[in-house]
DNA sequence: AAAATATTTTAGTTTCGTCTAAATTTTAAT
DNA sequence: ATTAAAATTTAGACGAAACTAAAATATTTT
């Protein structure tokens, strides 16, 4: 079965929003896809024909196995070529984001395959998200966001919560990237914002805004 | 300006065509692109729209200054993309035709001349055929069909006619490639095949048809 | 429990790219 | 120079994927 890049986005939209809100709404997925709801109503029509999810009108949707099955392939690639991007080619992570989504849609089975293992079968992409092996099988990752982190316990980082550009960049700029290491020394009640420690860098203060979109594993 | 991918298709039929005929008419363009002529005369009145070619009704198409340049960037993506698949992903010739066709409406320029870059500037792809740089300039071929070469005059494979997976297959089976080093032999008048002469080989018999779908540059 | 509000769906259009069938124009043949 | 044949265009329709406006259904509030 083959499907078009709008039906894709769609099954990509519910699988990101299902991972944290089991039933996925009309709406939701309108703002995800900045698209109207109208529209989503009827493409959920045409994907649950194609047995895609289960479409309950007025109550929402979630993804049968076959469409978990498209979501995980499609993440999949999306994450391979954005390792492509920045490992081969040398992009910087905060860009990738936009043309591994036209890349994602190039159908052919035997490309990935062969991606990955140019790259070297890698786990993670540049973000840190994993990446899901032909079966669909992903590392589950058990880490916690840095606002969660207790104080002078060092961590990792191993992922950031969304691609951005805007988040990329800041991270960019305050030198944080996967595989950093640091700890917090002080958290700030009234602004939630924490003081974290880098290896030779001073002092930095980042906003709880932001450390709750940096995930670390605790060393 | 941004094109849709069956869009860009079109240009790059048209110009296909227009290599060996100046003028090219909706017939041609129907049978080039598996479609029926109502389409092509629809299309063609889009594209002439958009400044991409000149359209006089019943008298053919040709492309515009703008129509040629998107031409020649199509094509640039195409071949580098052909020639990353065999070279970095290891394909075999004759399979990625079909895989660069999808490839090559990835629409960032970014994007390829970093691959370009990545790939060490190639000059042709894996077929032969020169890839342009990104100003759409393209080094001249003035190689001949081995049909052309005369008797006993050493020569080397440089490209072939078309990227059919018969002719590809075919020529995989002889053992003939790109940079191949070959002579004739002798030729037959009966039916136009020749007898070719490859370094620690037997010599081998090629027909009329397969000879004029190889290009070489005589030494 | 009824009213107000928010969410979702339906109905009716639009654009893109395709199709078939019919009409038109060009080209070839007599 | 007509006529026959071939090529091309027009007209009308369709499916995909989007839209707006209106109707229907759920949820919240009082």
């Amino acid at each position: 079965m083959n499907f078009s890049t709008a039906e894709e986005n769609y099954i990509k939209a519910i699988w990101r929003l299902q991972q944290s809100d089991a039933n996925v709404t009309t709406n939701e997925l309108a703002a995800e896809l900045q698209t109207k709801p109208a529209s989503v109503t009827d493409m959920l029509k045409r994907l649950s024909e194609k047995k895609l999810l289960h479409y309950a009108p007025y109550y929402g949707v979630t993804l049968t196995p076959e469409g978990k099955k498209l979501a995980l392939n499609i993440i999949r690639k999306h994450r391979l070529w954005e390792f492509f991007l920045v490992e081969k080619l040398q992009f910087n992570w905060d860009v990738v984001h936009d043309i591994a989504e036209e890349l994602e849609h190039v159908s052919s089975p035997e490309l990935i395959e062969r991606l990955d293992a140019f790259l070297g079968f890698p786990k993670a992409d540049p973000h840190g998200d994993p990446i899901p092996d032909s079966k669909g099988r992903m590392t589950s990752t058990n880490n916690i966001s840095l606002q969660q982190l207790s104080e002078s316990q060092p961590a990792v980082v191993t992922g950031v919560g969304d691609q951005s550009s805007s988040l990329l960049e800041l991270l960019r700029q305050k030198n944080i990237g996967i595989g950093t290491k640091l700890e917090i020394k002080q958290r700030h009640a009234f602004d939630g914002s924490v003081e974290i420690k880098i290896r030779n860098q001073p002092v930095i203060n980042l906003s709880e805004q932001l450390a709750k979109n940096i995930f670390v594993q605790p060393q």
